[in-house]
DNA sequence: CAACGGATCAGCT
DNA sequence: GCTGATCCGTTGG
């Protein structure tokens, strides 16, 4: 966060609204989480899309406690606790009113590595798992439902940004994980990543 | 590697 | 009651 910061926060009006458009858009850009015990970063390398009237979404019967965060306006904090133990970070898309969410999947660490493993607490220190897989992801950069609603354009210790480097090559596949319209291809990741979670038939 | 079961609870039916 | 946008340790080919 100083005039040599290596990443350049979003306005939003830089993110595309629309859900799929901003699932693209993520891929190749930073998750930024800055701490009391400093900045963990990474690229963010997979994602999936859940839609408006999309059957596996969270909101699908409108809006409920849970998942009010998917109504805010694109770029917000949508985490919910998933199976009791772990969380899930999604960024709300679509315009206000309009419930809609990408699911962040997975991210290759580039700082606080050290912190990252720290946080994970397993025996398992290979940079490439530390935040692979949704609920990893959460787990290692100190990501908890404190951090529902907040504002990921903002200018508040978590947020995304630009890396400015070459975009990505975005592979498309169903998501992960769904028994409700499990045939939809919302799920996006960057071809040749190690660091991109799911069953290799996914990841061509 | 692939497959399986346990952990653990909020939200919904 | 039952179901998950999951992970991890263990078991078996």
């Amino acid at each position: 966060m100083s005039a040599s910061d290596p990443y350049r926060r979003f306005r939003r009006e830089d993110l595309p609204a629309e859900s799929t458009a901003l699932a693209r858009f993520l891929l190749g850009n930073v998750l930024v989480h800055d701490t009391v015990d400093g900045r963990i970063a990474g690229r963010i390398v997979e994602t999936e899309a859940y839609t408006p009237d999309d059957p596996s979404s969270h909101c699908y019967r409108g809006l409920t406690a849970r998942c009010r965060s998917m109504f805010l306006e694109h770029g917000f904090a949508y985490v919910y606790r998933i199976y009791g133990l772990y969380r899930c970070l999604n960024i709300a898309s679509e315009e206000a009113g309009v419930g809609a969410a990408v699911l962040v999947r997975a991210i290759e660490p580039l700082d606080g590595i050290v912190q990252m493993a720290r946080l994970r607490g397993t025996g398992d220190e290979r940079v490439r798992d530390l935040a692979r897989g949704p609920a990893r992801l959460t787990i290692a950069f100190g990501i908890d439902e404190t951090h529902d609603g907040v504002d990921l354009c903002g200018f508040g210790p978590l947020w995304i940004g630009s890396a400015d480097v070459a975009p990505a090559e975005i592979g498309t596949s169903i998501r992960i994980g769904i028994t409700k319209a499990a045939d939809l291809p919302l799920r996006f990741y960057e071809r040749g990543s190690p660091y991109v979670s799911g069953p290799r038939r996914l990841n061509l």
